[in-house]
DNA sequence: TGGTATATAATACAAATGTACTATAGTACA
DNA sequence: TGTACTATAGTACATTTGTATTATATACCA
């Protein structure tokens, strides 16, 4: 997918939310008094300009025909990349989206519910086995500096240089990130040791073979 | 949901096809002429009565409005219910599923891709810990009753009244269980005590708090 | 037997809508 | 400085399209 400048981004995101919420697509008319442009023939251009960059698709002649290429229909979330043990995660700046993320992925409304700033990375290796999570495993996670006591998080470890997914507890001075799975110990460190990088929201995994 | 008539479904399968094909929904026009109907107010007709009766929405005087309300668009797959250790998984009588199940559980096509037979079970329990399925996860299966060496499965432990997901493998006489933590031992049975419910395709996590 | 609901048809009309044409202004570039 | 491209605006027009009206036939039920 090609970029695209944030003028069209803006007529973009008209079209896609107007679908999302009548479950019609609008008019050219509707396109332009919904981005406060004053003539049908500008709306139009701009959607033959998104429909020559391969964002939309639609008919000739036919109302209301324009449909979305990208099929981030509802809950897609950007996948943005992989995280392996003693590399960070790379979390993206708040809502500088502009744009389009190369992968995104369908994830289902009731894993999410709502959240907002939310992506997803894969993992890479078996570090985080203790959270039951596996290699190849899709974690999804919310963008976040700071957590709730017992809140599951990805912390980043400075001084062991890589990324954990522990719960999360304050203790008199001390963080205590606790393993999911309780036969394993937990890890006691100094808060200016640790840095939160995101709540995880959900684990997805696909069996292989 | 209440029932259709023959006649009436007709007509609305023909939406439903329409706009999976097109990506937009059929004028009052398109439905007379695809379903050899000669006039435009005997299209209206069955259309309002389709939207009386709660199959589909629709704006007046808007064009190609009609949206379904059945949101069974793409991968929903049935959630069948809840394993607990020591009962068994209910699988469904292979085609039989006419009727809607109570629930329906959106899967991200990439978890699933073309496979048929899938559904769902939430598992209750740590009974599968060590094949790093939690309390509350939910698990997306295949039916089967025979699956290749190595392919996780939940298999029936008759002796042991209880269901359990491991990789299976067949090895002269004896059937090997093992589990996906490698850190566990696998168990070692005969093929008659062991009863294949189902390959496993997918877990899918929500993350609490 | 008559009323009611379903099914079907023809047609006319006004509103919604895609499209074409023309025009202006700013910016980058050669 | 002129050319090309993008962005924007106004307007006119023909087609698409939802809707209203009228009419006919059949089946069911009271």
């Amino acid at each position: 997918m090609m970029a695209i400048s944030p003028k069209r981004k803006r007529i973009l995101d008209f079209i896609t939310d107007f679908i999302q919420d009548r479950g019609y697509a609008p008019s050219i008319r509707d396109i332009a008094s919904g981005c406060s442009i004053s003539s049908p023939s500008v709306a139009q251009y701009y959607v033959e300009a998104l429909e020559r960059d391969g964002f939309i698709n639609r008919r000739p002649d036919i109302s209301r025909s324009i449909s979305l290429i990208d099929k981030t229909t509802g809950s897609g979330v950007p996948l943005l990349g992989t995280i392996a043990a003693g590399s960070p995660i790379p979390v993206p700046e708040s809502d500088t989206w502009v744009a389009v993320p190369e992968e995104s992925l369908e994830i289902p409304d009731y894993l999410i519910g709502g959240i907002n700033n939310v992506y997803a990375v894969r993992v890479k290796g078996k570090s985080m086995i203790d959270a039951l999570i596996d290699d190849g495993d899709i974690v999804v996670m919310q963008a976040a500096n700071s957590v709730e006591n017992g809140t599951m998080a990805a912390v980043w470890l400075k001084d062991r240089q890589e990324v954990t997914l522990k719960r999360f507890y304050r203790e008199s001075g001390k963080i205590r990130l606790q393993p999911a799975n309780t036969t394993m110990q937990p890890i006691y460190c100094q808060p200016e040791d640790v840095e939160i990088q995101g709540k995880v929201i959900a684990v997805m995994r696909k069996i292989q073979r």
